[in-house]
DNA sequence: AAAGATTGACCGGTCAATCTTC
DNA sequence: GAAGATTGACCGGTCAATCTTT
């Protein structure tokens, strides 16, 4: 009741480091294929699904993101020339952004090239049985989060 | 065959929604609590258990960390008086980091309460059954990828 | 030449403060 | 006053280039 506390914490350093290591080798695969980061290809996917435009709030909670950090990341997408801000006419505070031509061409050649990799490195090891464990796991973490206010 | 890939993908943003909102809770209950951030709190803890002296590669590399990332960050856990560096008189090219007092403190006081909120976080929620299929399922996940040269 | 470490330029992100509009 | 968005100061991290020592 005391030492094997420590299976908590070995699983939190496992979940650590393999989410550490996955990143990397996303992040290096987009990179070299596509000449842009994971951050980026989120909000263009994001935008692309939505149709290719979307609200700045929106875009910021469905990324998981601080509004301060979505401003910044698409300033430099803006200078890239991958999306454009556009105004809300129905509120002047409001702002969308939205995909550009280029943006569209490099989400559209990206998403089969990451939907192979992210298959390539969890199909490959796991199967039916560990991706239904892991989901069912993952899930309960996360709403353990959600209900807890620590 | 074609519409269930997507089960990895689902697989692979429920992994990083999850890290991401773990690493959030985490971060902010060091930070609030002992006024530290968790990239420190992992350098103190390894020169810790080292017995309070670890070499800048061995250190790098048990934190899944670059060369230049581990020396700004000492940099800023020196200006704040959490470690030292120290040469290597065997080799004029290596150095050590080296605990100060301030940092021992600090590891020690926060080591518990660490312990706890990750105990808090996925024991109150997982069973054993579960916190062992998380782990046989990224410990495939992480074989995978010493495995392969992608 | 290779190894250990650092520096400069950059990306991505937070928080607190601010500005404008509602 | 609250909501949407941005800015400034900062943390943490990578990569490429560099310096020193081996």
């Amino acid at each position: 009741m005391h030492e094997d506390d420590d299976h908590w914490m070995s699983a939190w350093l496992l979940l650590l480091r393999t989410h550490t290591r996955l990143w990397e080798r996303v992040e290096s695969h987009m990179r070299r294929e596509h000449g842009i980061t994971v951050a980026r290809f989120d909000v263009l996917t994001q935008l692309n699904m939505a149709g290719g435009r979307l609200g700045l709030s929106d875009l910021a909670a469905s990324l998981l993101l601080s509004p301060s950090g979505l401003s910044k990341l698409l300033d430099r997408m803006d200078a890239s020339g991958l999306i454009v801000r556009e105004p809300d006419p129905d509120d002047a505070r409001a702002s969308f952004a939205r995909l550009t031509a280029k943006g569209r061409r490099l989400v559209t050649r990206a998403r089969t090239s990451h939907h192979d990799l992210v298959r390539h490195l969890f199909g490959d090891v796991l199967n039916e049985h560990d991706v239904a464990d892991l989901a069912r796991v993952l899930s309960k973490i996360q709403a353990g989060l959600n209900t807890d206010a620590t």
